[in-house]
DNA sequence: ATGGTGCTTCCAACAATGGGAAGGTCAACG
DNA sequence: CGTTGACCTTCCCATTGTTGGAAGCACCAT
């Protein structure tokens, strides 16, 4: 089948599939004499394998590993459960850090009054993260916490970055 | 000052200055004799607003909006607002994304024995999304949940991504 | 003057995806 | 038969934010 018709069938878009193959993630298509890409159910499947990984997050590069392992009939679950496990806790990690930007962001919101008036404790703190937040509206809370760290360094960037 | 020390006081790598430079977000430094950028306390105070900004996962665009108000002493601080709510509304949504694919992938992690042997739910999971999970290890659960949906489309990755 | 460090610009690469141009193929229709 | 339109091909470019390097000046200390 032409590659529109694999496209169709697996979720994955011409274009990727053709960025797969020369990437090397999948085996260069067989060609027609026309010239054009042949597919078969299989490579229907390992299409769909992929895109499955994709929408689970995990990168190209893991993605390679686990389809090697599917390939491989003696692999040992283990193998596979290793990968699968690191990137639950990179995706841990990165949960935590869009988390702690929610809390931080959010209380600095909380406290702007978002009317005409130009005092805005949002561009405060990114101006000088020293400022204080004055008391909320209307909530019992110590008014004195010093807010969220947001110190230097770390991980703020959600993108991913090399190891 | 040089730009070296102005990316120690910063905490923004003197490569990042100049890239925020070139694309118009900071203004065009001013030059000493040498040649060599020349940096005030005050450029320094906007690096470090950059910086915060972006530790809070601000994207470039968002900041330039956010140091034009910054600059602007008769902004409204709704318009800061909305800027910031508007960006913890899209750390909520990549949030969402990345607890679901947590919640799937977790669950086929915990089927899989991760011994030596070949069975692995989490490989036949990606090969054929229609495959079923045995039994936990030695937990109460009704053991024939579809597992997650992990369908098609929506935003599986990460990354951000044009709106 | 010589070395080392810091600055300059420019160019490339990363990951994953999308857009588009310029051209060849195929099937259908008049 | 010829033409149209949908599909395929390759190739290049853009994106986002960041990092790396090379080649060439500037500066400072010995």
């Amino acid at each position: 089948m032409n590659i529109g018709e694999a496209a169709k069938r697996s979720g994955v878009n011409s274009k990727m599939i053709r960025y797969y193959e020369s990437i090397g993630l999948t085996e260069t298509a067989t060609r027609q004499e026309s010239g054009y890409r042949d597919y078969s159910d299989n490579d229907v499947h390992a299409l769909r394998f992929i895109r499955r990984a994709r929408d689970l997050g995990f990168s190209v590069k893991q993605i390679g590993d686990l389809l090697a392992l599917w390939r491989d009939r003696d692999r040992s679950s283990a193998d596979v459960k290793a990968i699968s496990l690191q990137h639950v806790r990179d995706l841990q990690d990165k949960r935590q850090a869009i988390e702690d930007m929610i809390a931080t962001l959010s209380n600095l919101a909380q406290h702007c009054h978002g009317d005409g008036r130009p005092d805005c404790p949002i561009i405060a703190n990114l101006a000088d993260a020293d400022v204080e937040l004055r008391e909320p509206q209307a909530e019992s809370r110590p008014s004195k916490a010093p807010i969220a760290p947001l110190e230097r360094g770390h991980l703020g960037r959600t993108s991913t970055r090399k190891a």
